[in-house]
DNA sequence: TTGAAAGCGCTAACAT
DNA sequence: ATGTTAGCGCTTTCAA
């Protein structure tokens, strides 16, 4: 029996007496047989596997980014070459090179995107995609959550929800996702008729220490407040924590909005936080996708914004009960 | 120029003339040249390749444990494949009959260790180790954090400090980490002298939620009681917040001890959280390099216990300074 | 319907 | 010091 007939039977190409493709099959289960996928590849010039590199370690937000790149090609019998890079320059062209040298079919750059970095490389050999990361290539083609969409959610909800005087307490002034979020609920808020001062935004860091600090410092200032949108369910937690603890009640007085909808968290609040969810699986899942594509020949470029979702949980509830102008109407 | 002298020109091997060699080099570096790993692997019959396979999907744990692994792999130019089974057993199957035929040399098994999962599969071709997860089989290796050192770590700093009324409030009783980490408590406090009485021990689930519950049904039945230790940094958590609200001050009154040190919740605590740190890192660490010590012919088995370290911060601080009895000595 | 042979890109042993 | 060749495990033409 030649090996030739053996790979058609396998592969259940060529023309073959049944019995014959029968015996080979039953043999290679008796041998415990297991084609070997590095001879395919040398054959086909394709791998069937893509690197996923991290340029900072894996955290909070890579994670579910992971899980939907992994998901995605998973499915289709791709594998993943899992490569972290720890923000160290060097250590990430040893990846890139470990990776070609391997013959990947492509790779997909993941990070914590607060700000566009360095392109990977310029005319690497495969195709490269952006997730929850980008570079400061305009050829590169990036998925990144919509944050000015996050940001209208946010303040959307609250307004239709019968709240005026809104305020927002978010991250470092220099993230993009900061101005990004804050642009889109300022345009949202102002769609409904109200506005949201700079007066009552305020930066800080992303803590809930500075949620509670912040709390306390607007209380000060604008005590008629009723809607506070968090940059994240840290500083909404904090938010939360002061105002309970002078006596405001939430949602009843104020309502809350947390970011990133870090569902440990979010539920473990006291009320569990209504929270923009950015859709993190779904970056990865497209970025796959498109690298994918890309790998067929597409040549799209540019950045992705994914659309966010709103998880209501009871910080935003209903107008406040104190608002006796609308009882018994 | 032959292939032959190119390969040894470009591996340094075999008697060249220098200038050969170097020309080679850099006509090599001309065309972008890249030496094809998997001619490489097809010849050598190793791929310098392991599959991180993770039974449940990939959470707070499973990341430190894969940056171990990753890390540890990394610094030896050895890839690793992602693979999240996400609890499904057919899954997994595929996926191992696809490491498997990608000729990986190894295979690492994580997970959430909850208890001990039947084995990847009996004879594999490939070494396998199980990191922060264990197999309910003897013949397998495992490399897990030592719970019951943990909970003696934290009983041992509460008493060093002077507490003398230790409670335990923890996560499910049918958690194997659970009975361990108790009878490690336990024992630590009566070496110490102090009991740790099966009245002072409440069992719940993970939440912070349970955490608040607890702490007040335990200051109910035991108001004296000056030391709690917790299953995991949320219940710790909960237990700080139900006992400010109570007036009941941490550390004077009543010390506490995390478990994870899940430095995001544990700083953010008020007062920042002491905690059990179980060390994941080093987990998958070492997890990976048994495996290595596997590939190359080590045959050692069983379950390896990493210890614990404890992370000091301030709800654990020294004894109460209610204690008038030591004033002024 | 099956077998033989070339070749994917590389290395190692053997010739020159 | 360099070239030639076989072969890693497979697929795919082409011959038988």
């Amino acid at each position: 029996m030649s090996v030739g007939t053996a790979s058609k039977a396998l592969n259940g190409r060529g023309q073959l007496r049944d019995e014959t493709r029968e015996r080979v099959q039953s043999a290679a289960q008796q041998l415990g047989f297991r084609p070997n996928d590095l001879a395919k590849s040398l054959i086909r010039g394709r791998t069937y596997t893509v690197g996923l590199l991290t340029s900072d370690s894996f955290g909070r937000f890579s994670i579910p980014v992971l899980q939907g790149v992994e998901d995605a090609l998973g499915a289709g019998s791709i594998a993943v070459y899992l490569c972290d890079a720890r923000g160290d320059r060097i250590r990430e062209r040893h990846y890139v090179d470990s990776l070609l040298s391997r013959r990947v079919d492509g790779i997909i750059v993941s990070g914590r995107r607060a700000d566009p970095r360095p392109p990977l490389g310029t005319s690497l050999p495969v195709p490269v995609v952006y997730a929850y990361s980008q570079s400061t290539s305009p050829e590169d083609l990036a998925v990144v959550p919509d944050d000015a969409h996050g940001g209208r959610l946010a303040a959307e909800h609250v307004v239709r929800a019968g709240r005026r005087r809104l305020a927002h307490i978010t991250g470092p002034a220099r993230f993009e996702a900061v101005q990004l979020r804050w642009r889109g609920a300022r345009q949202a808020a102002l769609d409904g008729g109200v506005d949201l001062p700079g007066a009552r935004v305020l930066t800080g860091d992303w803590s809930e220490a500075w949620g509670r600090e912040a709390a306390g410092l607007l209380l000060a200032d604008s005590p008629d407040v009723d809607a506070i949108l968090c940059g994240n369910d840290q500083i909404a937690r904090g938010v939360a924590d002061a105002l309970r603890e002078r006596g405001v009640r939430v949602p009843d007085d104020i309502a809350i909005v947390g970011y990133d909808n870090w569902e440990i968290l979010a539920a473990a609040t006291r009320p569990p936080l209504t929270s923009v969810d950015m859709g993190l699986e779904g970056v990865g899942h497209l970025a796959a996708h498109l690298l994918l594509a890309r790998i067929e020949g597409e040549r799209e470029i540019g950045v992705r914004r994914l659309p966010c979702t709103l998880v209501v949980r009871e910080s935003s509830g209903p107008v406040s009960r104190r608002d006796h102008s609308e009882a018994g109407s």
